[in-house]
DNA sequence: TCGACAATTCGATAACCGTCTAATTGATTA
DNA sequence: TAATCAATTAGACGGTTATCGAATTGTCGA
């Protein structure tokens, strides 16, 4: 919720625009092996679990959990809770307003 | 000199790979508000010295040479001395082979 | 209702990092 | 040569953060 992007101004598809905050946050989510590992498996394979995630990954639940919410809160992923599990989505859209971003300078 | 690239095979523009540990390098280097300044500032200006940017940049003199090491540890900027001053360029080439590998995922 | 399980939160610890002042190196000029 | 200045290095300090085990919350099946 840190980051809104819920500017639909009747456009049609105008990319979101990131504020200098937020491509902050998201450079220092990206900088951490695990969270990079993270995003690339999102790319890749759409969407996972929380448990998906640890089976590769050699880290704890706890730390897991932690670098999801650092993830989710730089705005980079979804978390949707479905009964006990939580399924992860890369958001894409985030993902590209974040790369334009970086190729403007 | 830590990351190398010098992996000209020949061919006519082949684009520069960057390596995880490069792209790791660059994304910490990046995940900082006065080194990103720094990045936007040689985007911009193209080449500016070292108390150039002490002009705009509230740090000590040490403070900047630790982020211009740091950056040019990560290949993103070149540091050329010219007898007492240093002048510095953005890598563009590493820049724009970093923003490729990006998009890849 | 009662365990088993997924995920989160809490609290602590260790490592890392940005920042500074002070000292140093190296170059230019009086 | 001595003084000055740009830049770097050394060393220290404080804040941030990645990590874990333990406790907690919430959900599902028996």
């Amino acid at each position: 919720m840190a980051h809104s992007n819920a500017n639909s101004t009747g456009g049609e598809n105008d990319a979101i625009n990131i504020s200098a905050s937020q491509r902050l946050a998201i450079l220092k989510a990206l900088a951490d092996p695990r969270r990079m590992e993270i995003i690339e498996r999102l790319a890749a394979t759409a969407c996972t679990g929380c448990s998906d995630m640890r089976e590769c990954l050699p880290i704890s639940a706890a730390t897991l959990s932690h670098h999801l919410k650092e993830l989710e809160t730089a705005g980079l992923i979804h978390i949707e809770r479905e009964g006990k599990f939580a399924r992860l989505t890369l958001r894409r859209d985030i993902w590209q307003a974040f790369l334009a971003d970086l190729q403007k300078l």
